[in-house]
DNA sequence: GCCGTTTTCGGCCCGACTGTTTTCAGTCG
């Protein structure tokens, strides 16, 4: 069993601790559930060496209960738990306004096992009879249902950033001096699950109104005294918060979360002797104000200001209180996007024209990788076409004034070996090594099949390493220990690729590489002009990754970018 | 169930909102 495995099953003990009301418990297996996703390693070793208890939230009990599972691969107490109750009712906490609470009694008293019982017993009217719910409460259910099925995945950081942005500058160039977009798409997680704006003004009605004009809305929602939802043209829903001036800050901090970040601030807080909540940072005893800024809020905790990427409790508390917090990757310090396709395979614009655009950026260089021969589907070049096109770079690069670069995003055979042959990948600036076929091998046959793709001297990148594509394909199986540990070794960097379904290697697995002392490097995968412009999706995720400037090669200057991609040749 | 600049027991974040209630439990963020 793998750290996921583990992770899905203490929480599912926390799940179960939710029905049986014990709260402290719950929070206590999801706290030990979400480190062991983050663990540093596998859970299988410091099972091994009897370090499971070194994991922080895990103590004597969660121990056990993970020791007997890696071993007998059943956890009779989660069954005996299980038994307890029908399988389907944790999926009832889903529909809005349920916890845990009514969904018992809703089980209890109506027999309700599942979202379908649920829904049914609502049309039969059954629910407004029970006390404690009203007709209301029957009507809501039934919207939440219909919610919870429709709309039960998240957005796409690519989808939701453009959108956010866009109402945040629309505000702001409407007077609007204290506005930014909140919550997880602030911290740029690959998945969104609203899209909320903040507002600090003195005139909230004049905010509220300005929102709901904003010129690509379809619908006002809800419009009230703090608070306004609207629905775009598109279906999306963007909310607003309207707050004093003076409560911007904390307010901020606040609906930016994470939600383990802001809870673990408030309890430093109270060790203090304060009290954090929205509205600022106060002294307990006699409620006078301490801090309102999230900076100074943050510098009255004794932390230095923690970049809201980093607001995920994997130890940007400790960083900031010793001052040890990275200094993050930017956008301006991306020197060249490092991925991207021509018409010559499945791409939508020139080469010409990409150079062009790169330029408008304010690229220095700009790296074109389209795909080797075998991948039919995506016309892959012909290694001729590909060596005829090395000259036209050359040209375009002289008349648009940025350097092209000519690469190959050379596909990796099933044996490992590349698509074209090393004297053809010899004449390109660099190459990237991708996976685009036989994404279900075994484990151990798919690490060696990489290894051996990034062990060849041309191979100066290995493309989205685990193939994932959000909401759409699981990653495959592959020891990225191992492919780490190699690709350090060989000089090889590994891709944070920015198109929005896949920000591959993700942030956890960035800041893993990072520590390996393994270089990454950021591309779009671009396939169009305006692709070039996620490239803001792949600094996001690299600054989740605690990515600083110095980790990521397409920062470097074109000189000491081409001395990187020298290294087979040495 | 975990954990210790108050600690091996007694806490574990805080406030708003909603719908149902005449004083509040449950849920959410």
């Amino acid at each position: 069993m793998n750290n996921a495995e583990i992770a899905d099953l203490l929480h599912e003990f926390a799940d179960l601790m939710d029905l049986k009301g014990d709260v402290f418990k719950r929070n206590a297996y999801r706290r030990a559930a979400q480190n062991v996703l983050e663990l540093d390693g596998d859970i299988t070793s410091y099972y091994r060496e009897g370090r499971l208890e070194s994991i922080p939230g895990v103590g004597e009990s969660i121990a056990k209960k993970i020791a007997e599972v890696l071993e007998t691969g059943r956890s009779p107490e989660l069954e005996d738990l299980q038994a307890q109750y029908p399988p389907g009712l944790i999926e009832l906490t889903q529909v809005p306004d349920l916890g845990p609470k009514k969904a018992l009694r809703l089980y209890r008293e109506l027999g309700i096992q599942d979202l379908a019982g649920l829904k049914q017993a609502a049309l039969e009217h059954r629910i407004r009879r029970l006390e404690g719910f009203g007709e209301r409460s029957e009507k809501k259910i039934l919207q939440g249902i219909e919610l919870v099925e429709r709309n039960s995945g998240r957005m796409l950081l690519g989808d939701a950033l453009p959108i956010g942005l866009a109402v945040e500058s629309y505000l702001r160039q409407n007077g609007i001096e204290h506005v930014s977009v909140a919550g997880s798409l602030r911290r740029r997680k690959e998945t969104i699950g609203d899209i909320d704006i903040v507002v600090g003004s003195d005139l909230p009605l004049e905010a509220m109104r300005l929102f709901a004009s904003y010129p690509r809305r379809d619908a006002v929602i809800l419009q009230g005294p703090t608070r306004s939802s609207i629905r775009l043209e598109d279906g999306t829903q963007v909310d607003l918060r309207v707050v004093p001036i003076s409560d911007y800050g904390a307010t901020l901090l606040y609906f930016t979360g994470s939600k383990e970040h802001t809870v673990e601030l408030r309890r430093m807080a109270i060790q203090m002797g304060y009290k954090l909540n929205e509205y600022g940072l106060f002294r307990k005893d006699d409620g006078s104000v301490v801090a309102r800024e999230e900076k100074d809020i943050y510098r009255a905790l004794g932390l230095d200001l923690v970049p809201p990427e980093l607001r995920e409790m994997r130890g940007e508390i400790e960083a900031a209180k010793d001052g040890r917090l990275p200094d993050l990757l930017r956008s301006e310090d991306v020197r060249g996007d490092l991925h991207v396709h021509t018409v010559m395979s499945d791409g939508h614009a020139t080469m010409r024209q990409l150079a062009q655009e790169a330029k408008r950026l304010g690229y220095e260089y700009l790296g074109l990788t389209d795909h080797s021969s075998s991948l039919r589907i995506a016309h892959g070049l012909s290694a001729e076409d590909l060596l005829d096109s090395v000259e036209e770079a050359r040209q375009v690069s002289e008349e648009e004034g940025i350097v092209v670069l000519r690469g190959s995003e050379v596909d990796i055979l099933e044996d490992g070996s590349l698509d074209y042959p090393r004297e053809v990948l010899s004449q390109l600036d660099f190459v990237i090594a991708s996976v685009h076929s036989l994404f279900h091998m075994p484990e151990e046959e798919m690490t060696e099949r990489v290894l051996r793709a990034i062990s060849d001297p041309e191979v100066n990148i290995l493309g989205h390493p685990t193939g994932r594509l959000l909401g759409r394909r699981e990653a495959y199986k592959i020891d990225l220990e191992r492919v780490m540990e190699h690709a350090h070794h060989q000089g090889v960097a590994l891709e944070l690729n920015g198109y929005p379904y896949r920000l591959d290697l993700n942030d956890l697995n960035s800041r893993k590489a990072k520590e390996r002392g393994v270089k990454l490097s950021i591309g779009t995968d671009a396939h169009a002009l305006e692709d070039l412009n996620h490239m803001s999706l792949a600094v996001g995720t690299a600054r989740r990754g605690w990515l600083e400037k110095q980790d990521v090669i397409n920062t470097l200057s074109l000189a000491q970018i081409r001395r990187f991609f020298e290294r087979g040749s040495s």
